[in-house]
This record gives structure tokens, C-alpha cells and sequence, in this order.
DNA sequence: GCAAGTAGTTACCTTATGGTAAGTAATGAG
DNA sequence: CTCATTACTTACCATAAGGTAACTACTTGC
């Protein structure tokens, strides 16, 4: 997987091995913007990922301290997810890494659109 | 894998594909750190990665405009790895992220000892 | 008694990923 | 003539990761 040593020398790589990995971030991200979320409500926010895997990131995430999950045994079931309080310091991160992705995304699309018009 | 979808509805995901994965970040973070780096200093920072994963990532930095590969053709060869201009706007983000992760550990490694403590 | 709805779990199979070891190029040293 | 050096590349193999489909539980409504 993504991460499986703990912490050998540097505290970097403990973290990358809790929050990285292919939709990890964007869990986060989710949780940080809309603080409470479904487990069906993230899936239909991530079309692409399967019940099976969001399953594992849901419940690596909840081993590592950074969500909450909350099981309402109501029928049917109801499940809330949220950031804890570790989770939450990760809001700049996540903050910075949005603001990032999103110039690039413009400038990109700027490029794109330049490219269209000088190809003719 | 890490990261094969480019950019469907959200710019987040195609930052994600580009700089998540198993080392990347801390690739990333290195050469934030030195400025400029060899091939064989980067392995020497990360004694677990292998010389095929760490060529297979600095690739697909290079790839991404996140690093330039500067090939000396001495003998034996030199190559200097350094961020590009893109690549060093990541630097808030792998600062946030590095204050973090230390002090997170350095939380854990308090906890850690208040036990041993309590344990006798 | 059967379908619907939520949040999964399980089994099975395919693909992706990563490790190891060996090979490559070019040249100066011994 | 062979070794050492750097930065890889290649082939081969083992493991991990992920997809799909089917199945679970529980109760309301038809």
C-alpha cells in the first residue's frame, strides 16, 4: 500500500502513511468542508471510488485518529463520519493544497484555450 | 494505482494524482529542503526505497513540471535534481504538512512516555 | 411474502506495484 | 585487463490493491 513503515527517522513519513494514498486526501477534504457526511453522501461525492475501498480508507482513517464515525442503529442504518480534533489540524494543509490545485487548474485551462486559438 | 484519472469535475484530484503516492511527497519535500539534489543523494536520504521506485517517481515529477532533471554527461554521470518554479509553490503545503507531522510525534512520543511512566 | 433502503462484508479474480538481481555505458586508476 | 563509479534499465517474480457481484441485517410499506 501507500504506507506501511510507522516512523523510522522522520516524522514526515508517518503522516504521508495516514493521509496519503489514492482518495485518502480528498476524504479529508470532503469531511473538512461539510464537517459531517454520510457514508452515501461521500460516495456519491466521489463517484469513482468503490463501497469496498472507501470502506478500508473509512476505517484506516478512524484507526488513525483523524475522523469520527458514528453508527445511528436505526433501520436502515445511518452512519456520520467527521473530522476529529487531530483531523481538523489538518485544515491548512488541505486549505493550501485546494488553493494550489485550483490555480494550476486555471492556468492550465488558460493554456488550453490559448493552444485552441492559435491552433485556428 | 495512485493517480490515473486527470481531472474529471474536481482540480484537487489532478493535484492528488501528480504528487500523492508512496514517496512522492517526501521527494518533494527534500528537494524543497536542498535546493538540488543527485540521484544518489535523494537514495540516500530514503535508504528504503529501491533505485527502479525512486527513477519511477522522479519521472513522473519530471513529467508533471514539478522537478528538473539536469544530466551532466561526465564520467561517471552527474544528475541534479531541483524543483521548478511550479514545484516550489508546494512549498506551504509541505511546510504545513512537516509542522504537523512534527508535532504530532511529538505528542505521541509524550503520550508514549506517560505510560511507560504509569506502567512503572 | 417481497421489494426497498443503508452500510457495509465476502469471495473471487485481474491488474498494478514493488523488490531483487543482473546488465549497461564510459573512462580513469591500479 | 579488470575494478570502481553513477545513474540508471531490464527481466523476472511475489505481493498488494482494487473491481465486480452477490449477500447480510433490519424494519416499513404494499
Amino acid at each position: 500500500m501507500t504506507g506501511k513503515n510507522k516512523h523510522n527517522q522522520c516524522p514526515m513519513e508517518s503522516i504521508l502513511g495516514q493521509i496519503m494514498g489514492p482518495w485518502t486526501p480528498y476524504i479529508l477534504w470532503l469531511l473538512d468542508n461539510e464537517k459531517t457526511l454520510r457514508f452515501g453522501e461521500i460516495a456519491t461525492r466521489m463517484p469513482d471510488i468503490s463501497a469496498k475501498v472507501l470502506t478500508d480508507r473509512l476505517r484506516k482513517l478512524e484507526a488513525s485518529g483523524l475522523i469520527n464515525r458514528d453508527y445511528q442503529p436505526t433501520v436502515p442504518p445511518t452512519v456520520n463520519y467527521s473530522l476529529t480534533e487531530r483531523g481538523r489540524e489538518l485544515h491548512g494543509v488541505l486549505q493550501g493544497l485546494n488553493d494550489v490545485a485550483t490555480r494550476w487548474d486555471e492556468e492550465d485551462r488558460q493554456k488550453e484555450g490559448d493552444a485552441e486559438i492559435a491552433a485556428g
